[in-house]
DNA sequence: GCGCACTATGACAACGTTGTCCCCGAACGG
DNA sequence: CCGTTCGGGGACAACGTTGTCATAGTGCGC
């Protein structure tokens, strides 16, 4: 700005003016300075510019378990989509469920002063981030609750979806119900637990430890767990996968076996209608995940100071065919 | 820092010390200010940092067609992978194939002073980055390049891609092979074609205009593609698609109906194996694009001042079924 | 011709850091 | 006892902006 002020033989305060387009610069004289501005290639360093107004810096912090999973890829999506309308830039970072990944990422983006984080939880111990929020800076919890700190969270219906998923099931006469879920300290993995062990009370055919298998997140140990439910003394008619990934894992385990179960997945997935049979899935929307997590970063941006909300995304059952396979 | 340094009863400048672990600091004075900073909640401001030690702001603009796409994800994940090895965040944008957008993006990276750009290119006039590459900005194109200016680009290799998949389906008998393709202004589409031209040419099977469908992008329009060459006075056998997109269209098109051209699609997608029959693609890494311009950049950023460089990913045809269908 | 409003512009401080330079006091050798 | 050295710490400027206030010039009414 020094360059282009000296260029155009005005005072680099003068350049100012015309950069943001204030009023009482002279015509003449913002035309030459235009010139100098374009001849030097000149732009405006937004950090200092940020730094003097002491106005926000225009970003917000989304820290995620994994951008590459299409799901929070969505969720990057939207919030991007809502950022943009909201002027704002998103910087993103993958924890991969590390918590110290997750909260170095955190910090790392308050000290580049985010105006507000949003944040996927990898663990459950979120104190670190009390200073930030008593600083200003709001926090959106989504996908899973914090550990520790009371914030705004956005979820979605875990326990009622898998609920659903083995009261469908039920329905169709399965009586020997298995769930394949996600590593118990997951938030998500233990809610969906519990409301497959819900379902199964309420269908009446009764919790069995045995039926629930936790923790397989590869090809190989899903297929292993599959092994074991469809070969014991009594054996699974029908299952619920946790999460996108183990439904994958599990249709690709069982293609081109003969006694499939019945399989009723969490997370729709593309082309899920496309296989045979079509995967039955309780679906959920990333996009509104994402959506409904940045409006209530932005609401609190704009000065919303009411309690901490807590904003349960509903789910449905979308059946495709592979969940209404009669027992 | 002021608080805290008054709440230490010292200078800012100590503060400052203790902050970046400099050393001839006492350790009883060290200690009053991390307790001090403890109790403020003292961060300190990246941004001031930044501007006053005149060193780079840490961070890389990463601008691309969409997020939501999975291909695009995967990348993203993998520059963001190569950037934390650096130290470095990532900034995204999606432009959605609009140029302005790309600019208007690229340009607000520029003014937060990124350290390098990533662009996937949504038009043809760069023109506007040779300021900021003059200013000493490294900017790497990807997946296409760019329209008017010289720099690094990393592509994958679209001729030799789809003229492989030619190849494949005219060994299998077929000599009416359609390519249904994206708009012909998007780099990749135009490529590719000119791969399937050179294929067919190479084949000896001949380049027919009224096989080549170009532009459609919703599954109806491919709907309709599909059931003219299908339907023609010389209808088509086989079909090359492609994007990833395309090519679910028209798996999903094609579900069910009984006489199935053989298909052969560009971009590998997750499930392409459990389909029935199984998609075979033309496939290249969305990582191995990410990291190569990733490293690209960060070579720039080491000084390397070598002239720009051209690399063109190699893709592999992976054979599960759909392409081996016989004319 | 004088005061006044008004336009166009500039000087300067400040944002939150850090680099440079300087200073104070204690320890130590002669 | 004095000069030197050294460890610990502070004052100040500067990074690139913008907000505040001041100022020079111009035109206008009386």
């Amino acid at each position: 700005m020094n360059d282009v002020a000296r260029l155009a033989g005005v005072s680099i305060k003068t350049v100012s003016r015309v950069v943001n387009d204030e009023a009482g610069v002279h015509p003449a004289t913002a035309e030459r300075v235009l010139a100098a501005i374009d001849q030097l290639g000149f732009r405006r360093n937004l950090s200092a510019r940020n730094l003097r107004r002491g106005s926000s810096t225009g970003t917000i912090g989304l820290v995620l378990e994994d951008v590459g999973n299409p799901f929070y890829s969505g969720v990057t999506r939207a919030v991007e989509e809502i950022a943009r309308l909201r002027g704002r830039q998103v910087i993103t970072g993958s924890s991969d469920e590390d918590p110290a990944r997750e909260r170095e990422l955190s910090l790392e983006f308050c000290s580049r002063r985010v105006d507000g984080l949003l944040i996927v939880p990898a663990g459950l111990q979120h104190g670190y981030l009390v200073p930030e929020m008593r600083a200003g800076t709001p926090v959106v919890f989504l996908d899973r609750p914090a550990g520790d700190v009371v914030a705004d969270t956005v979820l979605v219906d875990n326990i009622g979806g898998t609920a659903e998923a083995v009261a469908h099931l039920a329905s169709f006469g399965h009586r020997r119900i298995a769930f394949l879920g996600d590593a118990p300290d997951i938030f998500t993995a233990n809610e969906r637990l519990r409301g497959y062990r819900e379902g199964c009370v309420r269908a009446g055919i009764g919790y069995h430890e045995s039926l629930v298998v936790m923790g397989p997140h590869d090809e190989e140990s899903v297929r292993k767990a599959l092994w074991g439910l469809q070969n014991a003394a009594d054996p699974a008619t029908a299952v619920v996968t946790g999460n996108n990934r183990i439904t994958v894992h599990a249709v690709r385990a069982l293609a081109g076996s003969t006694a499939r179960p019945a399989l009723v997945g969490f997370d729709d997935f593309e082309l899920a209608d496309l296989l045979s049979p079509p995967v039955t899935v309780i679906a959920h929307d990333a996009s509104a995940l994402g959506k409904a997590a940045a409006d209530l970063l932005f609401a609190r941006l704009d000065g919303d100071g009411s309690p901490p909300r807590r904003v349960v995304l509903p789910v449905r059952l979308v059946a495709r065919g592979s969940g209404e396979v009669r027992a």
